[in-house]
DNA sequence: AAGTGGACCTGCTAGC
DNA sequence: TGCTAGCAGGTCCACT
């Protein structure tokens, strides 16, 4: 589910309320991708800071340290001061003073893990290469070029990689590459510097825009309010095979790269 | 070093 | 109606 707008629109729906919440209690569903790495009582009484972001991971500082948060495919987040008994995909609960935040996740490729500092294993070795935030000023044409230089993979699975720009993931890559009309097996290491400004700034124009629209929603996704995102309305070509390019009335394609769907207009987007 | 493919896990849908 | 294959928003790791 959950790519960079996702991501930060689940945290701006509750970083605020939950900084200076005070845990009371803490319910572990069945596993997820990694272990929690702490007892789960020993984050007792911890307080809580402003949620941070760092690509499509979150970070919640408690007491001494924090917990590193992903949604792995299907996961979300909720926060609310009632919450139901927990569901068979209910598999993290932290319940504070001023309510409980809920990973549910049916997947369970998402994960929870608690680090000493962001700086510090395990968090930053998680961390350790993921490329700049797509709203970086760093992330220029210029510096894409550069990190494009002599790789041969297609340049969908570049921008998928996460190692030169994080964010973007199988709907927003796609979305990015039309918008720049940009083929998606274009070898990376060839695009010319022109096309990388283009598609710096498409890559940050489909991520704004997905964020000012709260995300896409498939089938699932929900803030930590419950309410659910509307880019699915605007996407371009991601989910679209067999339908007419809004553009210029092309068929859209569907083809698999390193096994993921890639969407595109044949005839908008060129090598 | 960079590229490829498998692994993790569950639910839903289309098709027979 | 019921079973099965295929597909899904991510990313780590082992191997070439």
């Amino acid at each position: 589910m959950p790519e960079l707008p996702e991501v930060e629109v689940t945290r701006r729906s509750f970083a605020q309320r939950i900084a200076g919440a005070r845990v009371t209690g803490v319910r572990l569903g069945k596993p997820l991708r990694w272990p929690i790495g702490c007892a789960p009582d020993a984050l007792l009484g911890l307080v809580a800071g402003e949620t941070t972001r760092r690509g499509k991971y979150l970070w919640l500082p408690l007491g001494p340290g924090g917990l590193l948060l992903h949604l792995g495919m299907s996961g979300s987040l909720a926060f609310a001061q009632d919450v139901a008994a927990p569901g068979p995909h209910d598999h993290f609960d932290l319940v504070t003073t001023r309510g409980t935040l809920r990973l549910t996740d049916p997947r369970r490729f998402g994960a929870v893990v608690w680090s000493p500092a962001l700086d510090q294993a395990p968090a930053a070795r998680l961390l350790a290469n993921l490329g700049y935030e797509p709203f970086d000023a760093r992330f220029t044409g210029a510096y894409l070029h550069a990190r494009l230089r002599g790789r041969s993979v297609a340049i969908k699975q570049a921008l998928l990689a996460g190692d030169i720009v994080v964010g973007a993931g199988n709907i927003y890559a796609c979305e990015a590459l039309l918008l720049a009309g940009i083929d998606p097996r274009t070898v990376a290491g060839k695009l010319s510097k022109p096309r990388c400004e283009r598609l710096a700034a498409s890559v940050r124009q489909v991520l704004n825009e997905a964020l000012q629209a709260g995300g896409t929603t498939l089938r699932d996704f929900k803030d930590s309010h419950g309410v659910a995102g509307s880019f699915q309305l605007q996407a371009q070509v991601y989910g679209r095979a067999g339908e007419a390019c809004r553009r210029c009335a092309a068929t859209i394609k569907r083809i698999v790269q390193g096994q993921r769907s890639t969407y595109f207009c044949p005839r908008c987007q060129t090598r």
